[in-house]
RNA sequence: CGCGGGAUAGAGCAGUUGGCAGCUCGCCAGGCCCAUAACCUGGAGGUCGUCGGUUCGAAUCCGACUCCCGCAACCA
């Protein structure tokens, strides 16, 4: 298989402390949806999702609850894991920083990033609220003290660390980026980072004492420190692809495009393509930056608790209906707000009213008046369809999938305009209702991507002989039916 | 003057190079009766955040201002 016939696409590890919730399913979503264009546009695709379950939290949490970090992880991952099944999901890489292969890929990128002289050890002082028997950052400070703790006065705490000589790589990222202007997307982001690294970068610390913070990969040749979790976890998106040993796969699939939340811009564009330049490897093809989601106005925050859950909302509405209320209703790269009000509206109005009517107006006609069709999926038009598609290859989701709902509009107009069942004949029946029956199955074929389970039912049920009406495919919900 | 985003109909949004302000939902009226109270046609509803400038012409370009939001090295 050559290298042009191969994708390769990444999400972000969420980090193994809580359940997942919307903003992480829109993630996912999203990348399926190019994980699946791709692959019905011929690719072989690897998709790669995962968790991370390094560093502190989980430590901490571990603790408690009396557990190994892995152990404490196991239950969550398998969550995460199952959201395959339930959003209906194409990923074939689902990696645990805890995994034994991950940790070695990580030690030896480490040893290259060291070999080439960007990692030395330095003096770092933390600062250490007594009162949460934490770590702070300068973020978590208000008036520098601790929010908690306000009347306690902060311990400075030094100890050794090592850090990334991530100063070095200031020239370097900027050419690079001035040799891929699409490296980033959306512009505004590379905007950000690019101002972000022209202003100046500091070496940043990428590990921690294990006598303090067990929970981290062994930092090859010191017995008394660990690597910082961001280090080892960017490191995912090679060694799921069996970097190092498994040269082979790693050069047929590497570089990746990156998805991640806009939080993580500074770490997916800038620090990760720094380790990347001094690993000797190839940085990304490119990284694809995605707004947040707010829950009904509110800020979603694992704190909180106010995440809504994706499991909740795909017992009740299904994965499709979850899958095109998201990519249609929220813009891909900005910030957007989850309701499920809204959910409902467009549910009924574009599934129900639009798609599932037409559907069933269409294969109730045909079955009625016994007309049978020889119909076939042609995916290579949609294939072709979804490549022309503009809009898809900048992203952009909601316009290509309003592209197809305005396919579906014209199908009504025009079965409402020819009113076959007016007429007598079957042959001026059948000359209305096949061509729409075509349409309907090619309306099918170019929804894979984005409603895979639902194209697959209407093109299984549009390929038979005698199309038969069949069950409704998105029954209308009553708006109440949030609350049950 | 730290960086970045946003403000367009009741709500959610689109408006790529300046050229009659659009889409969806909701609302009102009519039609249809195959279909999931669905579908089709028409209608009401906007000073495009404010002020100024460029132009024959500005939602769009330029300047100033107001208000919201995110980031500022844990976070999808």
């Amino acid at each position: 298989m050559s290298k042009e016939n191969n994708f390769y696409i990444t999400t972000t590890l969420p980090y193994t402390n809580s359940d997942p919730h919307i903003g992480f399913a829109a993630e996912l979503i999203k990348a399926d949806v190019i994980a699946r264009w791709q692959n019905l546009a011929g690719k072989q695709v690897v998709f790669n999702t995962g968790t991370d379950e390094h560093g502190l939290k989980i430590w901490q949490q571990a603790e408690a609850a009396g557990l190994t970090p892995r152990a404490y992880c196991d239950p969550y991952a398998a969550r995460f894991a199952s959201l395959k099944e339930a959003l209906n999901l194409s990923f074939t890489n689902f990696i645990r920083t805890s995994d034994r292969n991950h940790e070695q890929a990580a030690q030896e990128f480490w040893r290259r990033c060291a070999k080439n002289g960007d990692i030395y050890k330095k003096t770092y002082s933390v600062k250490y609220c007594v009162g949460c028997e934490l770590e702070k950052t300068e973020s978590e400070l208000i008036d520098g003290r601790c929010p908690l703790h306000p009347n306690r006065e902060l311990e400075l705490i030094e100890e050794d660390n090592y850090f990334f000589r991530f100063s070095k790589y200031q020239q370097p990222l900027l050419d690079f980026y001035q040799n891929h202007p699409d490296f980033v997307v959306p512009s505004h982001r590379f905007t950000e980072i690019k101002n972000f690294i022209a202003a100046g970068l500091q070496d940043f610390s990428i590990s921690r004492l294990k006598a303090k913070m067990p929970n981290g990969v062994p930092v090859p040749g010191d017995d008394e420190q660990v690597m910082y979790v961001w280090f080892d976890a960017l490191v995912n998106y090679i060694s799921t692809l069996g970097w190092p040993d498994d040269e082979e796969n790693f050069q047929a699939f590497w570089p990746a495009v990156q998805v991640c939340g806009k939080d993580n811009l500074r770490q997916q564009t800038a620090m990760w393509p720094a380790m990347l330049l001094s690993a000797g490897l190839p940085l990304a093809r490119q990284v694809l930056i995605f707004g947040f989601l707010t829950a009904n106005g509110q800020k979603i925050s694992k704190s909180l608790g106010n995440g809504v859950d994706p499991f909740d909302l795909l017992g009740k509405y299904g994965a499709d209906a979850l899958r095109y209320y998201l990519l249609t209703e929220i813009p891909p790269f900005e910030d957007g707000d989850f309701s499920e009000e809204r959910l409902i509206q467009k549910y009924n109005a574009d599934l129900a009213n639009g798609l599932g009517n037409l559907v069933a107006r269409v294969s109730n006609l045909l079955e009625k008046n016994n007309i049978t069709t020889s119909l076939r999926a042609d995916d290579g038009a949609a294939a072709v369809y979804l490549s022309q598609e503009a809009n898809l290859s900048s992203y952009q989701f909601s316009r290509t999938l309003q592209s197809i709902w305005q396919d579906i509009a014209a199908c009504n107009e025009e079965l409402s305009a020819r009113a076959p069942w007016k007429l007598a004949a079957k042959e001026e029946i059948a000359a209305v209702l096949l061509p729409l029956a075509e349409r309907i199955l090619g309306i099918a074929t170019r929804l894979q991507p984005f409603l895979p389970s639902t194209a697959q039912r209407i093109i299984s049920q549009f390929t038979q002989v005698q199309i038969i009406k069949g069950e409704v495919l998105f029954p209308r919900l009553d708006a109440a039916a949030k609350t049950a």
